[in-house]
DNA sequence: AAGCGCCGCAACCGCTCGCAT
DNA sequence: GATGCGAGCGGTTGCGGCGCT
């Protein structure tokens, strides 16, 4: 029937955590190191569910835990990230030092998500702002929704340190073979795509709030990788609001010649990929970007305009990256 | 000053996944 | 291969603070 309560929830405290709780969680954690979650309220004297014990930590206690207001260069990246990557916020926080998964999406639900639907936001960014993306922590947290990352187990480091071979500390992104039915024919289609299509690719999020809602997970990145070669991007699909696509054809142009891209393809040697994404959500903004695989593990987001669409009014505003708008049709 | 509503943050819940057996 | 357990993740909830009336 339902399911087991992932602890003995009886006798357990809840709600707000005391200075007492805490000082006795850090103690405990200082001196046996964190892991063995289920296990440690109990063996430190704590009334608390092992999960809570384990959020409480990670999210307020950690001595690396940034406090303070988020600033605006890490704003930009939160919405650079979430554009690309949807809502996973493990990963965008995985590139904010110090942030939690918690803080940041607290502050998308409370701050950024509010301001982008009523287009009350400037995105202000500059022109030369690149977002770099680790490609390594995008390929572990690939094709999951939620749930663990791999390597990052206590107990797989725990075996590790136990001489069990450990999975690799994965250095490079290995193909999958339960990925390769998913990345290999995207990839193909995203080649025979690009290859047709000039280097235009487009991903489509119907949902924002599901991100994987379309069967090509968009909020899973925008790239996937095959067996052996280099970072591919998944295939265009089509929304409703492809009657815009000559004004993203247009848009793609101004990529194209945009300053910022031009610096980063060259920046990357002239020998990376380069493909311009689209992430289309009715009622978002579209944000336009180049994306150029820099290496093997590094890719490199480069904004170079903001597309909107007003359902309601059935128009399209076409903002540069600084949220001017350029023009309406 | 009191009541009310809004907002932000901390914490909880349920789902999912990786690993061990 | 099946199963169970431990743990991570994202969505949601609830409480406390703050501002407005």
């Amino acid at each position: 029937m339902g399911r087991a309560p992932c602890c003995e929830k009886v006798g357990l405290k809840r709600g707000r955590w005391t200075a007492e709780e805490d000082q006795i969680l850090a103690n405990y954690i200082a001196e046996h190191g964190e892991g063995s979650w289920r296990s440690l309220p109990k063996n430190a004297g704590l009334l608390r569910c092992g999960k809570s014990c384990r959020l409480r930590w990670i999210n307020y206690l950690r001595a690396d835990v940034k406090r303070g207001s988020i600033s605006k260069e890490e704003e930009d990246i939160i919405i650079m990230l979430h554009a690309t990557l949807g809502n996973r916020w493990s990963l965008i926080a995985s590139h904010l030092p110090g942030r939690t998964d918690n803080e940041i999406k607290n502050y998308w639900n409370s701050h950024l998500s509010r301001q982008i639907h009523t287009y009350r936001r400037k995105y202000t960014a500059g022109p030369d702002t690149t977002v770099t993306i680790d490609m390594s922590k995008l390929q572990s947290a690939d094709k999951r929704r939620c749930g663990r990352t791999p390597g990052r187990s206590p107990r797989s480091s725990a075996s590790s340190s136990k001489s069990k071979k450990s999975k690799q500390p994965d250095p490079e992104p290995e193909p999958e073979s339960g990925d390769a039915k998913g990345a290999s024919s995207p990839a193909t289609a995203a080649t025979s795509a690009a290859h047709s299509d000039g280097a235009r690719s487009a991903v489509v999020d119907p949902d924002p709030n599901q991100p994987n809602s379309s069967s090509g997970s968009p909020a899973e990145g925008p790239c996937s990788e095959d067996a052996t070669g280099p970072w591919m991007l998944d295939p265009i699909e089509l929304g409703d609001l492809w009657e815009a696509e000559s004004w993203i054809d247009a848009l793609m142009s101004i990529g194209a010649g945009h300053d910022a891209v031009t610096q980063g393809f060259h920046a990357a040697g002239g020998q990376a990929q380069f493909h311009v994404f689209y992430r289309i959500l009715p009622c978002l903004p579209i944000y336009c970007m180049a994306y150029f695989i820099v290496d093997h593990r590094t890719l490199s987001v480069v904004p170079f305009g903001v597309l909107c669409y007003c359902l309601e009014a059935k128009i399209l505003y076409n903002l540069d990256i600084s949220g001017k708008c350029l023009e309406t049709i």
